[in-house]
RNA sequence: CGCGGGGUGGAGCAGUUGGCAGCUCGUUGGGCUCAUAACCCAAAGGUCGUAAGUUCGAGUCUUACCCCCGCAA
C-alpha cells in the first residue's frame, strides 16, 4: 500500500517511524517548512524532515496547501492510496482529502470526540483528567469531526507532565495508527460517527502561563505539570519572574502539621512564602492547601531543584510571590 | 546579523571606586548523643572560560576567541 504521511514534530516522527518499519510504502512524506528558530535564528527542520531525509523519502514542504494548485496537482501524481496525517499543523481542504482511494486518517490524541484542537494532551492534564487516550479517524473537512476508527484509554498519573504524557501518548499513538492502516488495508476498519457534544482544546495562550495563588493548591499543581515542558507556569517574586517547573500540592492540615505553621493564623495570604530554606524546601500558601516548589527556574537561569537555587537565590520566608 | 544573561573549589551564588578569593550547601576527619530541617570543632578542595593588552598590581578595565544558558519565534 502506497502511503503519504503529512506531519511535523515529534509526534509524528514516531507515527511515521513505525510505518516505515512496519513495511509500508511511504511515497512521500509532507511537513511544515524548515524555520528559523532558536538562538540566533537558526534554520530548524522539523523532527519528521530529519527522519525522511535519513531515510531518502521524498519530501514536501509548501507553504500553504489551501488553494496550492500545483501542490494539489502534485499529489495527485503521486496517487497515494492512503494519506496519514498526525500533527501536521494545517487543515486539508477538500480537494486533498478526496485524492487518496483509501481516504485520509488523522491520529488524534485524545478520546474525541473531547478536546477537538491543536492541544489535547496540554489541555487534559491542565484541567486535571484522570483519563485521557488516542484516536484515529477518517478525515473531514471540519476540525477533528471525522468518523473514528480506533480509540485507546490511556491513564493520566496523578503527577505526570504535559510532556511525559505526550512521549507516551506518541508511541500508543503511533501503534494505533499502524492497527489502523492494517485494518484498513484489509477493508476491515470500523467507522463510527462522533457524537453531538464535543469540546474544544485551543492553543494555549500565554497569558494561561501565570500562577493565579488565589486558586487551590491542586489546581496550581496542574497548572504547573500541564505546562511542563510548553511554557512553564510563573509567577512574580518582587520584580523577577519565576517559573515554576514541578510542584506537590500539600493539602492544609498535611502541610500546617509538618511545618509546624501556627493553625491559629489561618489568615495568611495566598502566594506568601511560608517557609524557605536550601534543606526544605520552599513552600507557598495558596488559596486553597500549600504548594511544595520542586523545580524552579529564575530569570535567564536554567531549571534546577529547589535546594540549588535556594543556595544561592534568596527567597526570603514572609515575601509574597504575585 | 532577533533580544538578553552568564563562565569564580564538587553544587548554587557573591565579589563595591582595580589592592590578601568569599558565602551557603556538599565532601573528609573529629566531637556531641536524638533539639533531627540536628548541632559543635577542624580540614581538604581555585592556573577566577582561553589568549593578548593597560597597570606597581586585574576575578574586576580593554580587545579578540571558545563555551553555556534564558527569552522570543
Amino acid at each position: 500500500m502506497n502511503i503519504l504521511f503529512m506531519g511535523t514534530p515529534d509526534f509524528a516522527e514516531t507515527s511515521l517511524e513505525k510505518l516505515y518499519n512496519a513495511g509500508f510504502n511511504i511515497v512521500g512524506v509532507v511537513t511544515n517548512p524548515d524555520k528559523q528558530k532558536n538562538r540566533g535564528m537558526k534554520i530548524a527542520e522539523s523532527e519528521v524532515k530529519k527522519f525522511a531525509l535519513d531515510k531518502n523519502l521524498k519530501i514536501y514542504q509548501p507553504e500553504k496547501v489551501k488553494n496550492n494548485q500545483e501542490f494539489i496537482d502534485t499529489l495527485k501524481e503521486i496517487k497515494p492510496d492512503l494519506i496519514c496525517v498526525v500533527a501536521y499543523g494545517k487543515i486539508l481542504p477538500k480537494e486533498i482529502l478526496e485524492i487518496p482511494k483509501l481516504g485520509c486518517i488523522n491520529l488524534h490524541a485524545s478520546l474525541l470526540p473531547k478536546y477537538r484542537g491543536a492541544a489535547p494532551i496540554q489541555w487534559s492534564v491542565l484541567n486535571g483528567d484522570k483519563v485521557t487516550g488516542v484516536s484515529t479517524m477518517y478525515m473531514s473537512e471540519g476540525m477533528d469531526e471525522g468518523d473514528i476508527i480506533f480509540q485507546e484509554r490511556v491513564e493520566i498519573g496523578d503527577n505526570e507532565t504535559t510532556g511525559e504524557l505526550w512521549d507516551r501518548l506518541k508511541e500508543i499513538g503511533g501503534n494505533l495508527l499502524l492497527k489502523t492502516v492494517c485494518e484498513i488495508e484489509k477493508g476491515t476498519a470500523p467507522r463510527t460517527p462522533q457524537g453531538k457534544y464535543f469540546t474544544m482544546a485551543p492553543m494555549l495562550d500565554k497569558s494561561l502561563a501565570k500562577i493565579d495563588f488565589t486558586r487551590s493548591a491542586e489546581s496550581i499543581k496542574n497548572k504547573v505539570r500541564g505546562l511542563n515542558p510548553i511554557m512553564g507556569a510563573f509567577a512574580m517574586y518582587g520584580e523577577k519572574k519565576i517559573k515554576f517547573w514541578k510542584v506537590e500540592a500539600l493539602d492544609d492540615r498535611v502541610a500546617s502539621s509538618i511545618l509546624k505553621a501556627s493553625s491559629s493564623d489561618k489568615e495568611i495570604e495566598p502566594g506568601k512564602v511560608i517557609l524557605s530554606n536550601d534543606k526544605v524546601g520552599l513552600y507557598i500558601k495558596t488559596g486553597e492547601g500549600i504548594i511544595k516548589v520542586l523545580e524552579i527556574q529564575g530569570e535567564n537561569a536554567k531549571r534546577m531543584g529547589i535546594c540549588e537555587f535556594l543556595r544561592g537565590n534568596k527567597i526570603e520566608e514572609g515575601k509574597i510571590f504575585s
